[in-house]
DNA sequence: TTGAAAGCGCTAACAG
DNA sequence: CTGTTAGCGCTTTCAA
């Protein structure tokens, strides 16, 4: 051992793996690496992994069903121990995911999962936490809010939905499909064009609550641009607290979805996984749930008691 | 062959890389990934690494010289193909990336860069964007200009400081030490402190020319809240062209530092020396300097022809 | 307790 | 041109 560091022996990765059919690298997919949410959640990945001594290889999906089914294949092949993965928006059939848990690679959803495959995932209550924040709108005084959604698919988009529908209900607001404006990427443009929409449809909106901050922050620069008060005669409620929320004029209220926790907790279960796995114990799935809280800040009006 | 792939035969990527000493997996280390810039430098490498085949692993140094160490060590004991580096703030002695290059793993640092390292750079000209930057304040009136830099070693502050003070020297402003103020941390909250000791200090202040968007963000939010007028009194520049530059009241007039491309050139480089030595060609260490470009917007006045 | 050897799965070299 | 084999460097097993 002596006259191993002393000729600053390092053993050779390759040939470890190789005899231990393992490599220590897990790979993270995440549908865009430049949103504000995401590159949290790589944070709270790459983190936790390197407390345990693996490292993290990450790849985009682009939101395409297409990307997502190469890179899955893509780290299969390069033999890593385990995958994190946030679906693509254009995902709705799981055979691809399916098959990999199947030949015994572990995946771990997070964010963006779906309740048809039967894995560990880290969520959080999309469904309450959408009541919650449409609560809010309706206990600050406004009446009649819009919905700036996601595209019809995706589970978090439904379940938001859902939680706004829910909240209009519990409080006796009639639901007015007009009033739900259905957006593609989730953009700034998204929020912006919407913004434009729905004062032409429904001049007399008091509320908006966007799918998403980037979303809601196109809708505010929009109706800043054209005059309007904000939380005056528009609130807007966001959602993900990202950073630019604390920035724009006024500041976004939002909901916090803490990243960099759910990131730490993702791996945490597939470690866990790796671990039964390797002591022959039976894998358990856990399905976590991270809380989110309102942000209030200023683009909302004050809770009325 | 044809047995094999109906047999859905699949190498073993341990063992190819055993054989072959290459694991075409590449490590990119970046200083903070939640930074819009540098979430842009990791879609570009992770996009062009992918069309030539390589991963990457991604690992952050949170400016931390001891975490830069540790990190490439982390890489090399893994056998990655080669390595992509931005130095940390805190790194001021090179001996351990030299020693690395010495051992046969290429490194092509990318945008925090040191001259004593002797290897393949992705740059932007700091000092004459920097130049151009205060340039433009002083052609749109701007007399009485702080600038806000970053900390004292790293080049990058050097150089913007550095361009800062050719501008002035040029249009005949005399420099004045009282109006640069130093950010230990170069975040929004550095800024907007800054904003606070500014008026304090020079309350007749025309310009500030931020080292990075987001301390010109927390200057601009701050002045905003104090109530000054952005740009009558006081004209803001930013630097790096983030998202968020473009959502802030007003909007901000910046320095594109174009992100996406750096990332890819800097795979470019990493994959050309790859090459090279695979062949047995002798290494060319090539320094590629990407442009930028000042993207006029609101928190600036007009250009006085 | 220490030491030797088999084998992980591939590729490149070499023999037939 | 096809088929066999050595060896990459490690770990684990088995023998001494």
């Amino acid at each position: 051992m002596e006259l191993a560091s002393s000729l600053n022996y390092k053993p050779n990765a390759f040939a470890q793996s190789l005899r231990n059919q393992e490599s220590k690298i897990i790979g993270l997919i995440i549908p865009k690496i430049v949103h504000h949410f995401f590159s949290n959640i790589i944070d709270g990945v790459i983190n936790s992994a390197s407390e345990q001594g693996y490292l993290v290889i990450i790849l985009q999906t682009e939101e395409s069903y297409e990307k997502e089914k190469k890179q899955l294949q893509l780290l299969v092949d390069k033999n890593i121990d385990g995958i994190l993965l946030s679906l693509s928006d254009m995902t709705v059939q799981y055979d691809h995911i399916k098959e990999i848990i199947n030949q015994g690679t572990p995946i771990v959803l997070y964010d963006k999962i779906t309740k048809s495959i039967d894995c560990s995932k880290v969520i959080i209550d999309d469904k309450k936490a959408a009541f919650n924040a449409t609560e809010y709108l309706i206990k600050t005084g406004c009446r009649k809010i819009a919905h700036v959604r996601g595209p019809l698919k995706p589970q978090t988009t439904i379940d938001r939905f859902t939680g706004y529908k829910l909240a209009l209900e519990t409080y006796n607001i009639p639901f007015d499909n007009s009033l739900i404006y259905l957006t593609e990427n989730l953009s700034f443009e998204d929020g912006y064009h919407a913004a434009e929409k729905i004062l032409e449809d429904h001049p007399d909106v008091d509320g908006v609550f966007a799918f998403t901050d980037l979303v809601a922050t196109g809708v505010l620069v929009r109706l800043n641009e054209l005059g309007i008060g904000i939380p005056d005669q528009i609130s807007i409620m966001g959602f993900s607290n990202w950073f630019l929320s604390k920035i724009t004029s006024p500041s976004l209220t939002t909901v916090d979805q803490p990243g960099y926790n759910m990131g730490r907790k993702a791996f945490k279960l597939l470690y866990n996984e790796l671990h039964q796995i390797k002591n022959g114990e039976p894998v358990r799935q856990e399905i976590v749930e991270v809380s989110t809280k309102i942000i209030p800040r200023n683009s909302t009006k004050q809770v009325i008691q």
